[in-house]
DNA sequence: AAGATTAATGTTATAATATAACATTATGAT
DNA sequence: ATCATAATGTTATATTATAACATTAATCTT
């Protein structure tokens, strides 16, 4: 239902377009409206799955928008509670199935610290990523930390593992946290984010 | 009960004395006889909470041997059922309060991949570790990884977060799974280890 | 388009991990 | 010896995740 209809909306910047472009998703922690969030996600999703030849189906999709309802990780029983409002049945199956899948695509992440899951903003290929999780207001930031796996990689070597994948989550505070309470930073920092 | 009693089993090394020194703990990967990690590790675990002024009592100290039993992570469902064969009772409050305490001191870590626990062979005060997960036979390793830990700080301050802690997990394959299945090299490659 | 095949989902039950809340016991301090 | 605190015991329950099998939907073949 939201995946499609909204390619109007998109910015496309001129410099760097090649093929349509999607506007990229802004760190968790500015300000931004976070529907462009929601629909670029959901629109690289479907591209994505198209492209791979297997099928974004309604609760795929459904659950993959829940997880970009926020910049914030959701566990598994909180999007089949949103699953319920829907008028869905889904029982934990569902949910976790819908998740593997999302994972095995690259679009969602398991942040294994919080036994929740969040959106990754640069999918395309399955990837470990590296998270910035604030402790004050939970937002999770992905970067990317091409430098930090390639090391991860290099010391692992020289203790003579062979990495096949890791998994780094950074607990902190986030730039907007750091200031102890302005109070206002969180609360309307972003658009329609629950 | 295990704690005291063996340090003359100790070797030290003249070269780097100064104080009564405690054989470190080798490679979790390398052949070596284990009791001296289970005993080393006890001593240290006796010696920083006698200096800490806190109380190593009979449980917890059971359960940092349980949890040395291997170099392999494990979980508080097995290590009550250990305790359960020592006769104590053991609820899991019990085992999850130890391990709470035993965390608290340096003295074990959680790895959150595994929703298990392990040893800490360089324990002193808290830290986040840096683990390698071998995949075939189970084994964790911890390394330091202070040149890492630096660098995700770095990155982390680069897009503005602050730090507190970070969790590093690498899976893959540790040096002895590397060569597919001697299947020799498990096996008695440790004594006692179960 | 009908039937076969595979993929996805539904459904029920249960496993595995972890914590809350309050009662009791042990320890250390005065 | 009494008090205060820390640790443990105990019961119950929360939270997260998977197993196993039945059903439905989508795709492919002819």
């Amino acid at each position: 239902m939201s995946a499609q209809a909204i390619n109007s909306s998109t910015h496309v910047n001129p410099m760097t377009e090649h093929t349509p472009a999607i506007a990229p998703i802004p760190s968790a922690y500015s300000p931004h409206n976070h529907q462009h969030c929601v629909t670029s996600a959901l629109q690289r999703a479907s591209k994505i799955c198209k492209t791979q030849g297997v099928r974004l189906t309604a609760t795929r999709e459904r659950v993959l928008e829940l997880v970009w309802q926020s910049h914030r990780a959701l566990g598994a029983y909180d999007l089949m509670a949103e699953l319920a409002k829907d008028g869905r049945n889904s029982a934990p199956p569902t949910v976790y199935r819908a998740l593997e899948f999302l994972q095995k695509m690259g679009l969602v992440h398991r942040i294994a610290s919080l036994n929740a899951f969040i959106g990754c903003p640069h999918p395309g290929e399955q990837h470990s990523g590296c998270f910035l999780i604030c402790q004050q207001c939970q937002r999770v930031q992905e970067m990317k930390g091409h430098n930090i796996q390639r090391l991860i990689e290099q010391e692992s070597n020289a203790s003579g593992f062979s990495m096949t994948s890791s998994i780094i989550e950074v607990a902190g505070l986030c730039p907007n946290c750091q200031t102890p309470s302005d109070d206002k930073q969180g609360q309307e920092q972003e658009q329609k984010e629950r």
